[in-house]
DNA sequence: GTTAACCATATATTTTAAATATGGAAATGG
DNA sequence: CCATTTCCATATTTAAAATATATGGTTAAC
């Protein structure tokens, strides 16, 4: 059985009339008698009874009938479904989120525009750090990350600057410093510092580090933050001050103040992050869109 | 697009590899990349990535796949499906029963064989009258009846005499024949009776009258009952006496005393009727099954 | 009783799928 | 690193299958 046949079955049905409706389908009539008798011959019953002016359905017929509609319909959609994941219409995308990148207004804004754009896309949120996520791209698990750059030994992986994001010294409100407009790194020598641990995000942590010794001083640190979204409760808790990617301030609690730094500034990048071998039209999208919205974007024609 | 291409396409998604798959499907290699390329031309979109050891979906592709998949399982289901119609294993019957026909044992016992033989059939049953169901079964709202033979005009209709039923006197309780272990009709000649209008089934009703006047009167007629079955009540609440089917004696009530008759006992056959010009596969088995069981069945080979 | 409508059959032709032969690209394995 | 293997694509031939043409038979219609 072949899709010809319910075609040639469906049309005879309609027409109730083998000769008509071999003219609406732009064949002759003995083909087309030939491919019933085909179709009734595989399936073990006849279709039609053959009256002098017309024809008419038997009861198998008529159950045919719908079944051979369904089916066709059902090939439409499957074409039509084919094509939107071939355009990049539908499909599904998964994001990994590295630590406190989803506070950033440009991230949730290329999310947003992006669903707008593709609302048939099913976007996966998952949220994890840099150091995680680029194993969870390596292996498969997550399309696409948003991650603070550099990322260590990206082989394989391709990078692209979203947001250029700078640093705010975080302190408890009752520190001597917290009502100052700025403050140079300097002035924080002799704190003690709370940082997340290194391996969650290289890049940004070797940023902080850069900035103290150009500050002139290597922090003194304290306990250690599990993930850079837990440093605020931290310091409220008294554990000590910290320097945050200035997103983060959107975490307004009463024991904590931002303050920023007049110089040297730590540097606190957001990029997007995914396999060099990935064949996603959807994602292809994602990443595009998330260009258009890259910072100092040359208006280079491409 | 045809079956065809389906099928291929799904042996390459599940082998991974043209060659495998087209010795799977009993072809050569070649016309195989043919077929699939013309599929994806047809989507307008490629559907495997070709490697070097081996292919693998794209994201239309595993779309297309398990659409693929669906659409051949349903040209299966469908295949069944008709099979099913043609050998009466699935199908729709409609069934009208005329008055009082639905409390002999045997109509009840034909519907309950059938529908153990064939459970994939859907019986709609009807209630109504001789007359209507003739024209229900003329019109082509009912596809078989029980009726009261003999049918007036039965032209086009098929008959089959399914049950020899007798009737009974049927007299209230108070009655003074109610006690009477049997009766000749002709004990009755003074009596009112409750009858039927004769339209609604007039083989009954000339069966009735003809031994009214075998036994040598006419009957003296009170209130007309709406139907067969409505008699039963009627004599209860004093109308008069009448004549019913022994089956109607099933209908046990207080006031109602059943009386059978020495002679001439009056006939009540019950019949099934379906018009001549009848194809549905499944009637042709309900009607069998009738045949079986029809009275005095001379046994003779078919 | 002749004509018209309509499907089936027989045969010819064209289209299409499948087979054969071969090439090229990339991984594999001495 | 070169030879070999794997595997799909392309070109061409062949076989199969769908379609076209011609025609016949049956039944209703005029």
């Amino acid at each position: 059985m072949e899709l010809r046949h319910l075609r040639y079955f469906i049309a005879i049905a309609e027409e109730q009339n083998f000769t008509r409706a071999a003219e609406r389908l732009g064949i002759q009539q003995p083909p087309l008698s030939q491919q019933i008798r085909q179709l009734e011959q595989e399936l073990g019953t006849p279709l039609f009874r053959r009256l002098t002016r017309k024809v008419e359905l038997t009861e198998a017929g008529a159950s045919f009938l719908s079944d051979a509609r369904a089916i066709l319909e059902q090939v439409e959609r499957a074409k039509n479904s084919v094509q939107r994941f071939s355009r990049g219409e539908a499909g599904r995308i998964r994001i990994g989120f590295a630590g406190a990148t989803y506070f950033q207004p440009e991230v949730t804004a290329l999310i947003r525009d992006y669903r707008a754009h593709y609302p048939g896309v099913q976007l996966l949120p998952e949220q994890s750090n840099t150091a995680l996520l680029v194993e969870g791209l390596r292996s498969g698990e997550i399309d696409v990350a948003f991650v603070r750059p550099p990322i260590g030994g990206a082989d394989g992986l391709n990078t692209q600057l979203l947001v250029e994001e700078d640093m705010l010294v975080a302190l408890p409100a009752a520190h001597r410093l917290s009502r100052q407009a700025a403050l140079p790194l300097s002035a924080l020598a002799e704190e003690t510092f709370i940082l997340f641990p290194r391996a969650i995000s290289p890049g940004l942590y070797d940023n902080l580090i850069s900035a103290f010794h150009q500050a002139g001083f290597s922090p003194r640190l304290g306990q250690e933050a599990p993930q850079i979204a837990s440093i605020v409760p931290m310091i409220d808790a008294g554990f000590g001050i910290s320097l945050v990617p200035r997103s983060v301030s959107q975490i307004r609690t009463e024991g904590v103040r931002y303050v920023p730094i007049t110089a040297p500034v730590p540097a606190a990048p957001i990029g997007i992050a995914y396999r060099q071998d990935q064949h996603s039209v959807a994602l292809a999208h994602f990443v595009a869109l998330a260009r258009e919205k890259r910072p100092h974007a040359p208006a280079r024609p491409e």
